[in-house]
DNA sequence: CAGGGCTGTGACGAATCGGTGACATTCCGC
DNA sequence: GCGGAATGTCACCGATTCGTCACAGCCCTG
């Protein structure tokens, strides 16, 4: 059920200003994360060569190679490690190159330290399945009632036999639904987890989501054993018909 | 109280409302969590200065400061205790203000309580592994004359072998009976504890759920053993069938 | 810039729940 | 026992929620 029963994430840290870095950690380190450092580009991606870690808090003012240079490496090297920029501009267009050389999220400074914290939490929420649950074998394949998912590749063979090219969203959705096995999970829940904790699609795509799931895995879609309804609230996943 | 209340997760309940407040403190005791109250922000704030908790529940719309200011001003004395805030209005821009004052989470009115059990019950996970209390536990599931409800699923297998899916509202009045066993419990109590706020329906409609509950739960419901009527007042919840 | 897959929205019917009223039945005081 | 009140029981209606489909943007690819 919990699966939270792995090692506190890990982020790390690359910021020049040794006060603002000062401050950072500590509020992170006070929140229960892991914690390391580096005061630049090269530094952070020599430390990331050898060590994975569930988030980089990334400044983009950096002497020698600056933060989007740092995350465009990443993302060439294929880390895809969740990247939260923070900046002392307040341009627009900053929001936009950060978004484009690979990063998840985007702070402007000055920022509340609370904000800051926030969006940690929303992102390592969001990407959680990503890496803490995809690095693990167990969770990378999904077997229930005759279907397999792999997670790795959204891909999946239905229990008639039948391949299935899941798309992005509907593999976060039935992973988000599975780690919660037999609990209910309310709409609110997985838009938070699938979609982030600031963007509001209505609460009928989750529905539109849940309809293409049965459509794909269940035998009876009109008659859902997996996917099932808890009315006024959200959907709760099943592995076997009846437990 | 409770036994197992040695570390039972405290939470604080912020609103102005007697009917909204007596229903949610009502389910948070029945969770199994320690449960205050305050009316309004300044009392609020002044709690907090003398004492800790798990979860502050946060009404946005209070007299005097609003939720939100009363979140900035904790957040800026440094108190980082989760705060989940209730609101009436349902506009996303609201939740952005409220993740944005430093709050975890965001419920708009009005709610299923199931859902607001389900976040207050996802807000104090994720603190867990902080504090690393086991926590809540609390009455998951209730036995009795051979029935076993499961109140996270809304699920029950009565006596017979029979698998029923509980109604919100079925399983709220059954919670609450069973959580007052063996004590009388009146209509106007039940009204209050279960809908909380919003409407007020006629005390026939209870009658109509004890009916219901009976039907699933009773070897003969006309000759009721757990659901007894105290003529004039209200229902007693017993286990057993002999008190 | 044309085409195709992915995503999100709106519309509409179907299903469900909650709540009410009508009538039968039971209980209480006399 | 008798009458009135409270409760048991049922059938039904309105509101909400959900399932389902069709379609319109969007982004990427060619």
């Amino acid at each position: 059920m919990n699966p939270a029963a792995q090692a506190a994430p890990h982020v790390l840290v690359v910021e020049d200003d040794p006060h603002l870095a000062a401050g950072v950690l500590e509020n992170l380190r006070a929140e229960g994360y892991e914690v390391s450092a580096a005061s630049d580009g090269e530094q952070a991606l020599a430390w990331l060569k050898g060590t994975r870690c569930a988030l980089i808090v990334l400044d983009v003012m950096l002497p020698g190679i600056d933060g989007f240079g740092v995350c465009r490496t990443l993302r060439e090297q294929g880390n895809n490690t969740p990247v939260l920029f923070l900046t002392a501009r307040g341009d627009p267009a900053d929001r936009v190159r950060g978004l484009e050389s690979g990063g998840d999220d985007y702070l402007a400074k000055p920022f509340h330290l609370q904000e800051f914290l926030l969006r940690v939490r929303a992102i390592l929420r969001r990407w959680d399945w990503y890496h803490s649950a995809s690095a693990t074998a167990a969770t990378a394949v999904l077997s229930f009632g005759g279907n397999e998912v792999d997670f790795r590749a959204f891909r999946a063979r239905a229990w008639n036999g039948e391949a299935q090219e899941l798309t992005e969203k509907e593999a976060m959705i039935l992973k988000v639904l599975a780690e919660h096995g037999g609990e209910i999970v309310s709409r609110e829940d997985l838009l938070e987890k699938v979609w982030g904790y600031d963007v509001f699609p209505s609460t009928r795509t989750v529905d539109n989501f849940i309809l293409r799931l049965r459509k794909r895995f269940e035998r009876d879609p009109a008659n859902p054993r997996h996917f099932l309804t808890v009315w006024g609230v959200g959907y709760r996943f099943l592995k076997d018909g009846e437990p």
